[in-house]
DNA sequence: ATAGGGTTAG
């Protein structure tokens, strides 16, 4: 007798559509099997702890079938540990299906370990029970522990018992690669498959994308279509995204209708890649436009909609899409928390994001880390730095980007001593990443404390650290220009830089100057920053009506902010700089972030 | 009949 739920007293009064009169024994069994996949689909514990007790009370505890039913709808349901009770106990062990069926259930609860436990158990008990089916969920325990050992020896594995050749194998063997960041390995494996479907070339274009190998990622796109592989919704989702991350406007359009073609396109997960692809194009209109297309919204697509919105500065819209969706009666989840805290700390509205963040409770949702360093950027944006720290106390786990938060902050309101107090507490964090590094060491330069950054500044160098080099770019047609400050690679250089200097003098003539100290040094210093060689260039090769949309990925400098305002003053034209962060939409002088980013 | 691989929003 089993005793799953020994507090429970059950005198079954059967579910709805469970028979109760039939007589026969088979039809019985049928219908308790049919119910129990129906509540598993359905995700319904009551019913279907309920029809447990049925069948110990039946006496049917130890057909295998249902044994595996039972353990299924265990798993699915996220109680990994009953499932093994009944594998454990009804003497379904003899079975190869019910060890695939409880390793997978360990590994798909996050339990990767008591998998990869049982699969020993699994090949101590009989090796012949070894099949196609368990290497999956081994690679992905491997993946979820991170053990580039135990994933070689399962790919070994694989090899020895020729189980490699089955394509679930294969695919699953190359996405442990790809996620292990080893795409040579990945596309070694990839290479040696005998049979491909669209989950290995997905797998494969998915790891490149994780690797930043993203014109990889498109030739291996494009080889897919080549070989006439049916590509899905998955697949069009990863590459949409990509379109989104190199804005790729062109690209990511011609994708839009291509899912439109084979009939991906009204989905959820395609929706939000779209918004997002529309979003970092800088149309924030198109976004808008996908959004309302797809009328089975999902709560990703209401995130990212208003996530886009919030780039582009239009907090407002934000606030009525989170209303709207409470009305429509769709959840909001911690993504959509996070999205307008970023809105409300983007626009400095405190009040605003102190409501929301006590909201999350409302919705039953614990502030996480995220959360958290949210609350102090929005507050040490806003200058109210000691509030700030006092969230960062608060939290449960202090996070290097709650300290950064508040690090910018303090530059911003030029607070040099606190910033300097932060960074000593950032070093106390002990691992923390070099951007972070950086910040610290300017704010011990900026609080007198030079030997400090100097020390710091040593100490990145010598671990082979040096900053990201700052790129601007520019699509036009077929072609992405890219610029780095100061740099004369580009063939229209000569030109460019001619621009610039008339622009220069027009700016000024309109009221461009620099207003602090140092005045001399620091315009030789900006005066070519990447995203100016990009306007420029955009500006002397685009036609009159085509919008100036230019890429950076990093911060855009207060400088080139204040030059820019003055350039689509001069110019009469509309410019869009997206830097690493935020969208900057300047118009006839003015910017949409409103100064404030 | 049963068990297997990949995705979005930050």
């Amino acid at each position: 007798m089993l005793h799953i739920f020994p507090e429970e007293r059950w005198e079954p009064l059967p579910p709805k559509n469970f028979p109760r009169n039939v007589q026969s024994f088979d039809s019985k069994y049928g219908a308790i099997c049919d119910s129990l996949m129906d509540f598993t689909r359905a995700r319904d514990l009551l019913k279907g702890k309920y029809l447990h007790a049925y069948v110990i009370k039946s006496g049917l505890q130890t057909m295998p079938y249902l044994c595996q039913l039972l353990m299924n709808f265990y798993s699915k349901l996220c109680l990994p540990y009953c499932s093994e009770k009944i594998f454990h106990e009804s003497g379904v062990d003899r079975f190869p299906t019910a060890w695939a069926s409880i390793i997978s259930g360990f590994t798909k609860n996050e339990l990767p370990l008591c998998g990869i436990e049982h699969f020993k158990l699994m090949l101590r008990h009989d090796v012949n029970f070894l099949d196609d089916h368990v290497f999956p969920c081994l690679t992905k325990a491997c993946v979820m522990i991170k053990d580039h050992v135990l994933g070689q020896s399962v790919h070994c594995l694989a090899v020895k018992t020729l189980f490699n050749v089955n394509v679930f194998v294969g695919s699953s063997l190359v996405d442990m690669y790809a996620k292990f960041g080893r795409l040579a390995d990945a596309q070694k494996v990839f290479d040696e498959m005998p049979e491909r479907n669209v989950v290995s070339w997905s797998v494969m274009m998915y790891g490149c994308i994780e690797m930043g190998d993203w014109e990889g990622a498109l030739r291996f796109f494009k080889d897919a279509l080549w070989h006439g592989l049916d590509v899905n919704g998955f697949t069009f989702s990863s590459v949409i995204g990509l379109c989104g991350n190199l804005t790729l406007f062109q690209l990511g359009k011609q994708m839009q209708a291509l899912c439109f073609k084979m009939n991906h396109y009204r989905t959820g997960f395609i929706g939000s890649a779209l918004i997002s692809m529309y979003s970092r194009c800088g149309e924030i209109e198109g976004a808008r436009g996908v959004f309302d297309e797809v009328l089975d919204k999902n709560v990703g697509m209401w995130n990212a909609m208003m996530i886009a919105y919030a780039h582009h500065s239009q907090t407002r819209r934000v606030f009525e899409l989170f209303e709207e969706m409470e009305n429509v009666g769709v959840k909001p989840n911690g993504v959509t928390f996070s999205c307008i805290l970023y809105a409300c700390s983007h626009a400095g509205l405190v009040e605003e994001g102190n409501l929301y963040f006590r909201k999350m409770k409302v919705y039953g949702l614990q502030p996480r880390s995220k959360h958290y360093a949210s609350m102090v950027d929005l507050l040490s944006r806003a200058g109210k730095l000691q509030e700030a720290i006092k969230v960062i106390e608060e939290m449960p786990i202090q996070t290097e980007s709650a300290w950064g938060a508040l690090l910018t902050g303090c530059r911003i309101h030029g607070d040099t001593e606190l910033g300097g107090y932060v960074a000593d507490k950032v070093f106390e964090l002990g691992q923390v990443s070099i951007d972070l590094h950086f910040q610290a060491s300017n704010a011990y330069a900026a609080a007198g404390r030079y030997e400090e950054a100097a020390k710091v500044r040593m100490m990145l160098r010598d671990g082979g650290h040096r900053k990201e080099t700052g790129l601007s770019w520019v699509e036009d047609g077929n072609r992405v220009h890219t610029f780095a400050a100061g740099e004369r690679r580009h063939e229209l250089s000569a030109e460019i830089y001619r621009k610039l200097e008339e622009m220069e003098e027009e700016t000024a003539r309109a009221g461009y100057v620099l207003k602090e100290a140092g005045v001399e040094e620091k315009i030789q210093r900006t005066r070519y920053h990447s995203e100016r060689l990009a306007i420029a260039f955009a500006l002397i090769s685009f036609p009159q009506s085509r919008p100036i949309r230019v890429m950076k990925n990093m911060r855009c400098c207060s400088d080139c902010h204040v030059a820019i305002k003055f350039m689509s003053k001069c110019s009469g034209r509309t410019i869009t700089v997206r830097d690493n962060s935020r969208f900057h939409r300047f118009q006839n002088g003015e910017c949409s972030c409103g100064d404030y980013w």
